[in-house]
DNA sequence: CACATATAGTTGCAATTGAAACGATTATAG
DNA sequence: CTATAATCGTTTCAATTGCAACTATATGTG
């Protein structure tokens, strides 16, 4: 498709170690997490992870609507919407209607949610505090800031559009 | 925002806060990642990830079988499967037979998906550059072995099956 | 008021994914 | 040698997901 590589001997010179690659290995890294924690939790509580994501916000966040929960825990609101029903099933959430906005909902947990959250809460912390066990508290400072960093400049970088080579021209298309 | 510390009542006493857990903050991070390159590589070359990492590792191990792939590229057999079929009907990868062994395949880039390779893995290295640009070395250093550290540790600790009773002999075998 | 536009949440549909079953081949036990 | 088990890769089927369309409210404009 392009020009012929005019190296001479070509046969390494673009490859990527992908073990080494950040990426990837945040990839690798969340994923190997998450899913020791999703085994867990559906064992022993019946709960995925993003309905877990949901008890924890409105925990902390009683009486909050749909969309606030989707943004607090990053999760699309479709996904809210049917994490939020299969909760509602268990009994484990409320909701209503905000009165002055009826599109709005409120929701916030049952008794039950309630003590389910004081079940699945201390496990998590307690996983979290083996993850970290070896690590001192300047290294968890550090850790936590390294990936507050991280988190800044991929949004700051973006969803990486066309062509980072010319210097921007602002042809944003704007619909 | 938070509750008056009055009440040593139950109300608070088991929240959470999602923004500091750090399995949550890892899946938002490498999801926000994930979804800034996997827009790019879709974009500019219709490269899944999963596709982009097939390239990737057989551009450092060429001959090699599907299951090392899977291996090299923590990608499950199935996903390893489907994504080779896709390159296979590009014609970017390559597929033989070991002639020893005729269950097991033998994977290889084409010279097209080695061009390919070519003009995708500058940008892959570009972005993760970009990334860590407010990185000095040392940070880079402290940040790798901590996700180093963090892997090996999620591994030990492993599915958190039930019981956490008896420390079972780590198997973390690399075969 | 009538209309267009915007927002909250849900639903439908197609694509993606994961677990288990499968066919083909090789390795092991008796 | 034969039967059984294990391995590699593919296929099948069901569950999950993501996107767009949809319903219902709400707001803003002439």
């Amino acid at each position: 498709m392009q020009a012929p590589s005019t190296a001479p001997e070509s046969s390494v010179d673009t490859s990527i170690d992908l073990e080494d690659f950040l990426p990837y290995r945040l990839s690798v890294l969340s994923n190997t997490i998450s899913s020791a924690i999703a085994g867990a939790y559906a064992q022993r509580f019946g709960l995925t992870i993003p309905e877990w994501r949901i008890i924890a916000v409105l925990g902390r966040f009683p009486e909050i609507s749909a969309r606030e929960v989707a943004q607090k825990t990053a999760m699309d609101k479709v996904a809210v919407s049917r994490a939020v029903n299969r909760l509602r099933g268990a009994h484990l959430v409320r909701h209503q209607r905000a009165p002055q906005d009826r599109r709005r909902s409120i929701l916030s947990l049952s008794k039950g949610g309630r003590a389910l959250l004081r079940q699945v809460a201390p496990m998590a912390i307690a996983y979290e505090a083996r993850l970290l066990e070896g690590f001192n508290p300047q290294e968890r400072q550090e850790l936590g800031l390294a990936m507050k960093r991280l988190l800044l400049r991929a949004l700051e970088i973006g969803p990486l559009e066309d062509s980072p080579k010319t210097h921007a021209p602002s042809s944003v298309r704007t619909e």
